[in-house]
Parts: structure tokens; C-alpha cells; sequence
DNA sequence: AGCACGCCGACT
DNA sequence: GTCGGCGTGCTC
């Protein structure tokens, strides 16, 4: 039979020898790139999955046919991927460091995928042979017999007998009663978010039933909040799922699954003004010449807050879609952009699909879908919308573009804006970059002439820049006045309460009081598996860690002296909501931070809550600045301007500018003046003042002069090689083994690779969860030769069996350095 | 990551 | 003389 060779990736592999691998495959079979199929793999050729990549010619393959395995089974009829997003998936593997099938992972919908696993199933002959058997051998037969001539899968059988591991059926088998196999079987039961209340009629607890103390804290827990997700129960109190599984059986609370996720239809979308300024017009023109080009292009659209540049992108999708072309919009996240989502359901109604991941498994699929048949012409959604299946791309728009949510930190670890440029190249199509404070990289590529810029320079309407004052918070202690508000703040506070206006607060610290130290021995008291202070809760009086999510109840006791004299320093949201409340009383407060906002769909809630003016004062981390357009909203206070700045990471005063530009652009969006207030103990800083005019131009220009001189981005690429281990030593040591291979690697074969190398040092939080992790910086040009380079080396490593239980992963510009 | 092969110790 | 411990190396 003639046959051809089918080159595919698998399924689980790691990096070290993640590669192409080659089949035989019936030339009749050869139409499938792009399919998934089943594959004979490793010593025991026990099946896994795989894509195929290309078909080649068994005499073009340049390699011993006759060795090869052959190509079990092809699982799809139709491609899941097409010849756009297999180079997509080269260009991933190549610029991430990653395995192909993270990637693949990555762009397909999780309710599409198969699971391999083993099944079981009866011979036909074993009638005789069943006296052989014992009582138990001869249940687990009947149990495959009952739904013959169908197999069962392993792990059901194992929980229908209870057993921990797959032994009787493995002698079943070798006994010849039973035959097993591997087979790929779709993923079913969509993962909702599992959610937990009280039982109607157990608002107060019988006094006949008792309860551990851990079910108790639980109890508490539910019945303050109402309800809760499994998971985020745990996180509060501190115990495992199964004394919540207790209180269930107990009948005293009950699950139930997530409602629904649906992006609220607020009122704004009809009275949105489509009307173009005379301003708007010439950029969008701009943008509109850009787009029927047929070259790929880049353009940073950059205007103001308040210049209404969604008002021009607007314009061009309506064009594109008119031009039956499909379009990608990205946003920083989802549940922030009610408002612009609405604006599109309202205007393009089905033929808009929506990605995030609050969408349960089988919506995505489904919105995948649609997108896939043609259906829907609009993707908006979070960055994995630019995995969107689209075959006829025209335009791709990033909002906000400089935001870190766009970034993966987890494998593959993608940059969306890369990918963009990507498919905007491979389909000669548009992508439009869009901020009021661009990403320095954005901003010196558009200065440069490597992308195009179309500026918007006015607000919108009749809406103005707020006032901004800056208050000295040393003069206000000066002054005797030593809480977290400066007068200026509490006064104007007072005003909106009269004027029956709305105030944001923003203050960038969850928690109540940000740590706790010993008056005693000073010690503060840190996280038994981080090497971090942990963050005193108040609403439900927990020490808490917020990077593993260690907790336990706070008792005023130093752990190591014993001394009963603690102190608890620094503030969150949580305190300045509670001391807001008590300056004011009469004010309606809500808070929101991800210890408040329990679930998304919570989030959405409040959130139109305050629009509709149920609340006065709205304070919460940096997810009140973003995107959100209140027009009564008068008033933005910011509490520790400095606690961001003095990060000691090269992006501190960028992030911190943006946050500030963006968090006083809340202010004055109707009809009213506003004014913001930002608190500081630096008010020299050029930042804070910068922001406070909006001038991105001149800090711009400062901080382009800061990276040049020492050598950041975007004059280099910050390449972090990060080693992980159970052991600090082991990391450490782990780390230098590496420096020296990889300068060993440049000496021998790439003496002409530019780079610098910082470290290795451990991580600004050495031990989290537990693992210590050390780091090494390289500064780098992105190419291809680096690239190659530092792969190979990435793979010699993994090699050394000492470093075997050390995870070492690249990351190409990550947002933590 | 699995999984088979292979080379040493405790046992019938 | 054999069973099985897990160290080592490969995966088309």
C-alpha cells in the first residue's frame, strides 16, 4: 500500500525532547494537517495523542523509513488547526520555549480536547473461565458486563470500587478475562465553579447541632458572605474541602453551581455618540488608509483619557465588518469593559463571540465554534482572543495595550501583543495598539517609524482634565495629622457627600493592616512557606499570605517571644474602607479588591451598582482606575502614591505613571469639573507631577533617556532564566551550573552573540509555596541566533541528571524580573 | 514525564 | 539460582 510520512507533535512531552515526530500514514490518510491522531509512542507504544504537521513524500523525508511506527487512528474530520496557526505554533515553540502541544493547548478551547486514557472490556469467551474467578474478580466483570458491548473507562472502575490503584485489573488482563486499551475520549462535564450556602431555615445555628471548630469557621464564614465558591471558602479559613463537605452532609449547607455569566446590558450603550470630532475623523482616516493597504501594518493609536479613541476603532470595525472581514479586539480583562462589550452586543448582536475565562467549558467551545464556521465575525476578549479561529482577518485591536495583562506567565509564555503582529503579518492585515500611556517599547517603535501613531489630543464633549492636587503628606504630619488622609481629601470627600457626587479611593494593598511586628523582638511575622510578611485580615480575622494563600486566625501572641505586645503596621483597603466608614457614617462605601469580590459575576454586580449611584465611595486596588467611565463621578483620592514608585523594578515608574494618568482620568467624565487627589510623602518626584498633567510626552522622554543610559527595554530584551527547587541550595547551585554552561555555550559556538548577564541572585521572594527560586537575567537581542543559542543549552541542562528535580523555564521579557 | 532495560542485594 | 530494588537513557 503506498504510504507517506506524517509528521506530528505529541502530547506530553517536555521541552528537552519535545520535537517533530515522524509516522507512516495510508496516502488516502493524507489530508489531514491539522488533525489530531492517535499515535504508537516510547518503548511500550502506548497511544497519545498528537497533531500533524505536515505530510511529506517517504522519499523527501531523509531519514530510515523503515523504522517507523505507523499513525494509529485520525480522531478529527475536519483540521483543528489550519496552515496559519501550525506557524503559529513554530513561531511559539521558537520564541517561548515551550513544547508544541503547550501551544496547541493554548489556542484551542479546552472543551475541545481529548483525553487519553485506558479502558476495559470483556472477552467474548470467558463464560467457562468465570468459576476460576473470586467474588470480587467476578463483580468487576458483571460491572463491564452491564454496559457491554461498550468498554469503561480505568478511573471509573476504580471509584465504583474504591480502589487506589489498578492491580485486579491488571491480572483480570493478564488472566486473559479482561482486554485493555487506550482510547481518546472527549472531555465531558463542564468545570463550573462549584459553590456552596447555607440550607434554607440554617440562618442561625440549632443549638443541638454541634460543629468541629473548623466546620464552625466555615459556617461563619458562609453565613457572613452568603455564599461562596468551594475553593475560596478553603482559602478564608484555612481548612481543605472536606470539612465543607462535612457541613453538606451534616444537611447544613448545600451546593450549588455558579450562575451564569452574563455581561450586563447597562443603559450606556444607546446613548454612545458615534459622531466623529473633526479629530477623531483625521485619525481615523489615518487608520482607514492604513487598513486597505496591503502590507501589514502597525499603529499606536494615542489619545488622552477621555478622547474617545474606542469611538474610532468603532468606526473601522463597522468598516471591516462591512468589508466582510473578521476582526480581533483585545482587552485587559474582561469584567473591567461591561460598558464597551455592551456597546458591541448592542451593534453587532450575534456576530460578536466573547473570550474569558469566566465562560464555562462548553460556552467557549461554543463561541469557538462559531467563530470557526463563520458565524461570528467579532472577537473580543482577553489575550487568548488572538487564538481566535478566524480565516479572513482584516483588523486586530489592542486596547489599553501597554497593560501586563496581556502577558502569559505561565507556559507558553506569550506576549498577545507579539502574536498580533504575528497574524497581522501572516493575513497583511492592521493591528491597532491603543492607550493613553503606551508601553515605552510602543512608544519608541512608533517614534522610530517602526509602527504608525495617530494622536488624539482633546477630551471628549464637554468633559475636562480634573484639577489635580497633590497633598504632602509630611506637612500633614507636620500638622498633626497622622491618619491615612490628608485634609484636602476628607474635605472634598465631605463636598461630594453634599453634592450627592460619587468619590473613587484607590490605595494599591489588599488586606487590613499590611503586617504585623513584635514590640517585643521586632520580628514581624512571616509566612511559614514564603519568605513574606503575612497580611492581617480583618473581615474574618486571619493572618493571611498572598502569595500561596497560607492563613491562620490571628492571635494577638508573637509566635517567636511569646510577648503579647503586637503592632500592626501599614494599611489596605480593607482599614481605609473601615476608617472611611467612620469619618462618615452616612456614606455608602463599597470596596472592591480580590478579597471583596468573591466572584465574578459579584464583581459585574457592584460595579453597576455603583453606576446606578447605590454607593458614594468606591475604594479599591488599581481595578477602580482602569476602564471604567462613571460621569457623576467627581472626585479620585490616591492613598500611597509611593508604595508603587519605589518597587525595584525597571518598570515601577512607568507602571505608576500609567496607573496614576489613568486613575485621575476617572474623574470629571460628564458634565462637572472633577478634581483628584494624590497623596504623597515624595511630592518632588517628576512622576507624580507628570502624572498629574497627563503629560506622557514629557515622561516619555525622561524615561527613554533612564533606559538608554542603563541599558532596559526597548534597547534590550530582558531574557529570565528562573530556577525552581524544593531545596535553596540546589537552586542556587542549579543557577551558576547554568551560567557557566551558557557562557561556555557563547565562547565555543556564538562568540559574536551580543549579551550581558545579571546575576545569579535569589528572587525578590526567595522562598514562595515552599520552592526557593533563583534568577538570572540576560540581556539579549530577541533573534534568532539568541534564540537557537539559549535553547540548546536549555536542553544540554535539563540533560544533567544532579539538576533533574530543578524546573528551570526562560522567559522572554516576563513582568516580573 | 513515563517506561523498559539492566545491574546489584535478599531470598527460596 | 531468582525476584525485584531503582539508576539510566530513550522517546519517530
Amino acid at each position: 500500500m503506498p504510504v507517506k510520512i506524517a509528521v506530528v507533535a505529541v502530547e506530553n512531552t517536555v521541552y528537552h525532547f519535545d520535537k517533530k515526530f515522524s509516522y507512516l500514514i495510508k496516502d488516502t490518510d493524507a489530508d489531514c494537517i491539522g488533525s489530531r491522531v492517535l499515535v504508537p509512542f516510547g518503548k511500550g507504544n502506548r497511544l497519545r495523542q498528537g497533531v500533524v504537521f505536515a505530510i511529506l513524500d517517504t522519499n523527501d523525508a531523509g531519514i530510515d523509513v523503515s523504522t517507523l511506527k505507523s499513525v494509529k487512528t485520525i480522531l478529527d474530520k475536519k483540521p483543528v488547526l489550519n496552515a496559519e496557526m501550525i506557524k503559529m505554533c513554530e513561531f511559539m515553540k521558537n520564541h517561548y520555549f515551550c513544547t508544541y502541544y503547550d501551544c496547541i493547548k493554548t489556542m484551542l478551547p479546552a472543551g475541545i480536547n481529548y483525553k487519553i486514557s485506558s479502558v476495559y472490556s470483556v472477552r467474548d469467551d470467558l463464560n467457562k473461565r468465570l468459576f476460576d474467578l473470586s467474588d470480587e474478580e467476578r463483580r468487576i466483570v458483571k460491572y463491564i458486563l452491564s454496559v457491554a458491548p461498550n468498554p469503561i473507562e480505568e478511573d471509573k472502575i476504580l471509584t465504583a470500587f474504591g480502589y487506589d490503584n489498578n492491580f485486579i485489573l491488571e491480572k483480570l488482563c493478564a488472566d486473559d478475562i479482561l482486554v485493555k486499551s487506550d482510547t481518546a475520549l472527549r472531555k465531558l462535564g463542564d468545570k463550573t465553579m462549584k459553590m456552596v450556602r447555607l440550607k434554607d431555615g440554617f440562618d442561625a445555628l440549632p443549638s443541638d447541632i454541634k460543629l468541629t471548630e473548623k466546620q464552625q469557621s466555615v459556617f461563619d464564614l458562609i453565613y457572613s458572605v452568603g455564599s461562596a465558591s468551594v475553593k475560596e471558602a478553603c482559602y478564608y479559613t484555612g481548612v481543605t474541602s472536606s470539612v465543607v463537605e462535612s457541613l453538606v452532609k451534616k444537611g447544613i449547607a448545600e451546593y450549588f453551581d455558579d450562575e451564569i455569566f452574563r455581561i450586563p446590558n447597562t443603559a450606556v450603550s444607546n446613548s454612545y455618540n458615534f459622531v466623529l470630532t473633526d479629530e477623531q475623523k483625521r485619525a481615523y482616516d489615518e487608520l482607514y488608509s492604513l487598513y486597505n493597504d496591503s502590507k501589514p501594518q502597525v499603529s499606536l493609536l494615542y489619545g488622552i483619557t477621555g478622547s474617545g479613541k474606542t469611538s474610532v476603532f468603532f468606526k473601522l470595525i463597522e468598516k471591516a465588518v462591512s468589508d466582510e472581514k473578521d476582526v480581533i479586539v483585545m482587552v485587559p480583562e474582561i469584567a473591567l469593559t461591561p460598558q464597551l462589550i455592551s456597546i458591541f452586543k448592542s451593534k453587532f448582536s450575534d456576530k460578536v463571540a466573547i473570550f474569558h475565562s469566566a465562560l464555562s467549558l462548553g460556552e467557549r467551545l461554543d463561541e469557538y465554534k462559531r467563530v470557526k464556521l463563520g458565524l461570528a465575525k467579532i472577537a473580543i476578549g482577553t489575550r487568548s482572543a488572538i487564538f481566535a479561529p478566524f480565516s479572513n482577518l482584516g483588523l486586530i485591536i489592542m486596547d489599553e495595550e501597554q497593560e501586563h495583562t496581556y502577558k502569559s506567565e505561565s507556559n507558553p509564555r506569550f506576549h498577545a501583543r507579539d502574536l498580533a503582529k504575528f497574524r497581522c503579518s501572516y493575513n497583511r492585515c492592521l493591528l491597532i495598539l491603543s492607550s493613553a500611556t503606551p508601553s515605552i517599547e510602543t512608544f519608541y517603535n512608533a517614534n522610530i517609524g517602526k509602527y504608525h501613531k495617530s494622536v488624539l489630543i482633546n477630551r471628549y464633549g464637554k468633559a475636562r482634565l480634573p484639577d489635580v492636587f497633590i497633598a504632602d503628606m509630611n506637612l500633614e504630619i507636620a500638622n498633626g495629622n497622622f491618619s491615612e488622609f490628608s485634609n484636602l481629601l476628607l474635605e472634598s470627600i465631605e463636598d461630594n457627600l453634599e453634592n450627592k457626587k460619587q468619590s473613587i479611593i484607590l490605595l494599591n494593598r489588599r488586606g487590613h493592616n499590611t503586617f504585623v511586628t513584635c514590640n517585643n523582638c521586632k520580628e514581624p511575622i512571616t509566612c511559614p512557606n514564603c519568605s513574606i510578611t503575612l497580611t492581617y485580615h480583618k473581615d474574618n480575622n486571619r493572618l493571611m499570605c498572598h502569595y500561596c494563600g497560607y492563613s491562620i486566625e490571628y492571635i494577638p501572641q508573637c509566635p517567636s517571644c511569646q510577648s503579647r505586645s503586637l503592632r500592626l503596621m501599614g494599611s489596605g483597603t480593607q482599614k481605609a474602607e473601615s476608617d472611611i466608614s467612620n469619618i462618615f457614617p452616612y456614606a455608602r462605601v463599597l470596596r472592591m479588591d480580590t478579597d471583596s469580590t468573591m466572584s465574578k459575576s459579584s464583581h459585574e454586580k457592584k460595579l453597576s451598582e455603583f453606576a446606578n449611584g447605590e454607593y458614594d465611595i468606591l475604594i479599591g486596588t488599581q481595578m477602580v482606575a482602569k476602564g471604567l467611565n462613571f460621569p457623576n463621578v467627581t472626585l479620585v483620592g490616591v492613598l500611597n502614591a509611593d508604595g508603587m514608585l519605589y518597587m525595584d523594578d525597571y518598570r515601577s515608574y512607568e507602571n505608576t505613571f500609567s496607573l496614576l494618568t489613568q486613575v485621575v482620568g476617572r474623574s470629571g467624565r460628564g458634565e462637572n469639573k472633577g478634581r483628584a487627589i494624590i497623596q504623597t510623602f515624595t511630592p518632588d518626584n517628576p512622576i507624580i507631577s507628570l502624572a498629574s498633567q497627563q503629560n506622557y510626552d514629557a515622561f516619555y522622554k525622561s524615561e527613554i533617556e533612564v533606559r538608554k543610559a542603563l541599558l532596559y527595554p526597548p534597547f534590550v530584551n530582558l531574557c529570565i532564566i528562573s530556577f525552581l527547587s524544593n531545596n535553596g541550595l540546589k537552586a542556587k547551585n542549579a543557577s551558576f551550573e547554568f551560567l557557566k554552561a551558557l557562557t561556555d555555550s557563547i565562547k565555543k559556538d556564538y562568540p559574536y552573540i551580543p549579551i550581558r548577564i545579571l546575576g545569579p541572585a535569589p528572587s525578590k521572594v526567595f522562598k514562595v509555596n515552599n520552592k526557593y527560586t533563583y534568577k538570572l537575567i540576560i540581556k539579549c537581542r530577541n533573534d534568532l541566533c539568541f534564540r537557537e543559542m539559549l535553547s540548546r543549552v536549555l536542553i544540554d541542562f535539563a540533560n544533567i541528571k544532579e539538576y533533574k528535580d530543578v524546573s528551570t523555564f526562560a522567559d522572554m521579557n516576563p513582568i516580573n524580573i
